[in-house]
DNA sequence: GTAATAGTGTCTTTAAGACATTATGGC
DNA sequence: GCCATAATGTCTTAAAGACACTATTAC
């Protein structure tokens, strides 16, 4: 039990210090997904300083007060500014990943990461930003095998991007997350190559079809075409009842 | 982009101060559910010390050094102390929820809180800890309509708790976690009585039998029974296909 | 024309929904 | 014997798997 004497609130916030407590950092890192040549591909910065300095990494921003806001935001505000500040692009879904917080993860301090996950269809070509000396978008294949290149991406990230990879082919499952990764208007054929991308798997085209179609609220016909093929809009359903199974699927 | 004189990596850490910067506090809050009487039931503490003082929260802890590990722990290391420091509870299973870092959630300072869920058949009777007056098993029902009797839960737990619901509740459609909440043996009609519970409304007998049984990996007897009843334990699956559907569900 | 992709149709198989029915043990 | 609950059985319906087929457009 705490022992001191009787005192109000506001009181006992006059008096909280928060700086007599050691340190520790929080991190925001992002993974930013999409769909380039009908490969997943992740979002990598090559780090320009220490630590893992010339080495492959999630970007990433520590969490600080931001300039000309007076309290912390919510941590997807830091997910949004590593993204910008660290390679110029812009997600168009964001959402928490998971945190990690074991130790040794990052040689300087204590760092706790929130992760999240990004992942839109109009990234711009991404360009280094601060403490960064290259950023591109590699196939999350090649970013799961660089050891065979005789490097790795930097702290934990690797488990985190497998954590990513894991979540979102799942929730491809049973979500309507997919047509995040397309622009506005879409073909059946383009969610298709989404799913065939994410999952790394063939996909029935036949049962697709049908499958999405029967699905209210996954997919709106808009009036347009492109060719022979009708265009679609993301529809206001979240989740697919039932979900679209796979079989299942390992990685890298 | 940081300019820096050239140095090695050794250098570079040795110089790093991680003191001047702002600081960010990290804590881990537990939502540890069981059910008692056919109810889902969380574990709450009655706060001893401002904030909050006297309103219900869930059990939580802040991530400092732990006295004797050089260096931090795995953040399940701290949840367990959550619970075992405020409460004197061992949960059976855990697992990372969310976590939460808007601003103002936390009138001290601006602490980012990295949410656990557990649970377990085999709670004992909490007993309050520290910095703790009452600590006690509550049904989610009331502890979401804490308003009714004019109060409310401390901090932004509200939320976490109704995050904890819909994820647990989502879990038990496709994955085996259910089992958790029983002891080693149990029948079929105890694991119904988990679905029962947590997705607050009545199951179909019949096929219920039909489907845990016709899951591979869900459930292996065992040679004995309870009455007439065949005692199954926990097989070594961990995700349902396909999965056991529920209807909508609002909580509370 | 041909190739490629868009889209349809059909038969089979799997599994869920909605029951009714039988079986067994506690009292 | 009676009740509660354990367990099984059956018919219907929903939806997936597999795969053949037709349609349209680019070239």
């Amino acid at each position: 039990m705490d022992i001191r004497t009787e005192q109000g609130e506001a009181e006992f916030l006059r008096d909280y210090d928060p700086r007599k407590f050691e340190p520790v950092a929080v991190s925001v890192d992002v993974v930013a997904l999409t769909i380039r040549e009908d490969r997943l591909c992740v979002l990598l910065v090559k780090r320009a300083t220490h630590p893992f300095k010339g080495q492959w990494a999630l970007p990433g921003t520590f969490v600080r007060p931001l300039p000309g806001y007076d309290g912390f935001s919510g941590l997807e505000v830091y997910a949004n500014r590593a993204l910008t500040r660290k390679a110029f692009v812009n997600g168009s879904h964001l959402e928490q990943l998971g945190t990690f917080g074991h130790p040794g993860r990052d040689p300087r301090m204590h760092v706790v990461s929130v992760a999240y996950l990004a992942f839109g269809p109009d990234f711009l070509e991404p360009w280094p930003g601060d403490g960064v000396d290259e950023a591109a978008f590699m196939p999350v294949k090649e970013a799961g095998n660089l050891h065979q290149r005789g490097t790795q991406l930097a702290f934990d990230h690797h488990n985190i991007l497998a954590t990513a990879i894991g979540r979102v082919r799942d929730k491809l499952e049973y979500t309507t997350l997919a047509t995040y990764f397309l622009p506005e208007a879409f073909t059946i054929g383009d969610l298709m190559g989404v799913y065939g991308a994410v999952w790394d798997q063939p996909i029935n085209k036949g049962n697709f079809f049908r499958k999405v179609r029967a699905t209210k609220g996954f997919i709106e016909p808009v009036d347009s075409k492109r060719g022979k093929a009708q265009l679609y809009t993301a529809g206001l359903a979240r989740t697919l009842y039932p979900p679209i199974r796979r079989e299942g699927g390992e990685w890298p």
